[in-house]
DNA sequence: CGGCATCCCGGCCGATACTG
DNA sequence: CAGTATCGGCCGGGATGCCG
């Protein structure tokens, strides 16, 4: 018993009033969708309505588990909803409500933004690296001299 | 030997090359700023440069460990510049780059619709937790501050 | 097919103490 | 004022296995 995992915003995570509640809404938003597969979730059914298997197979990278779990956390705070057919095969489709068309533009936004000045982030952790002497990760052949 | 404590995206973790850079930029924006205080710290910067106390004082529920880990990380990736000045109580000024100039607006975005679908996310998990019969976690103590 | 249960690890993050 | 160092917990999250 006691359950030692809870997880991505599990049911303990916002006591709704407890002085956590973060003063800042962009907080929350990270507390919701800013996990590690939550955000790509979103993305991917943004498409249109998409099959457990499918958004697996889609993001690539994710386990049963987290994606269940963070499937589950969206589906909780109302910005997917899960429908259940009654085939022979089980057939579970996921989609998003109406709340997420007011973010996906802004995570677009970001997306993009990502993708421009990806290089320049790039150069500047190198940059930095650099000045520091600290390479990040034991050059793989250095001998070379 | 071997550093045990590393935190906040520090230089163990992308390998540059290794293979985990996420083929979603999505993902590596969340990887910058998702953490619990750096999007919080850009939007203080954002308002202008600020000191280091400025800003410990300004985000509450900081720690100077975090507060430093934060920004070290979003230097390091070339979102804030330091300024050290010679006075002679130290003094020492962070403000934005360039880059984050194009993201301010999304962020703003996802504030914005934070503070919108606010009520409506928290009336869908009551919904859920009530329809599971869960309830979130027994109000510890209001305290009302 | 879709999901949950268990094990286990690494890293986020907070509290505390010490330094220039 | 502006950090740095160390300790410890807690939880995110990957791997695996089982079940309807």
């Amino acid at each position: 018993m006691s359950r030692r995992n809870t997880e991505v915003t599990d049911q303990g995570t916002a006591p709704a009033g407890a002085g956590a509640t973060a003063e800042c809404p962009l907080r929350e938003v990270l507390a919701l969708i800013g996990d590690k597969w939550s955000a790509q979730v979103l993305v991917e059914l943004g498409d249109g309505p998409r099959r457990f298997t499918q958004l697996e197979r889609a993001i690539e990278g994710v386990s049963r588990r987290m994606l269940t779990l963070s499937l589950r956390n969206l589906e909780r705070n109302g910005l997917v909803t899960r429908t259940v057919y009654a085939d022979a095969p089980p057939r579970v489709e996921y989609a998003t409500t109406a709340l997420i068309e007011d973010i996906r533009e802004p995570l677009e936004a970001l997306s993009d933004w990502a993708r421009h000045a990806g290089p320049a982030i790039a150069a500047a952790r190198d940059a930095y690296d650099d000045r520091r002497g600290r390479p990040p990760a034991a050059r793989p052949a250095p001998a070379r001299s």
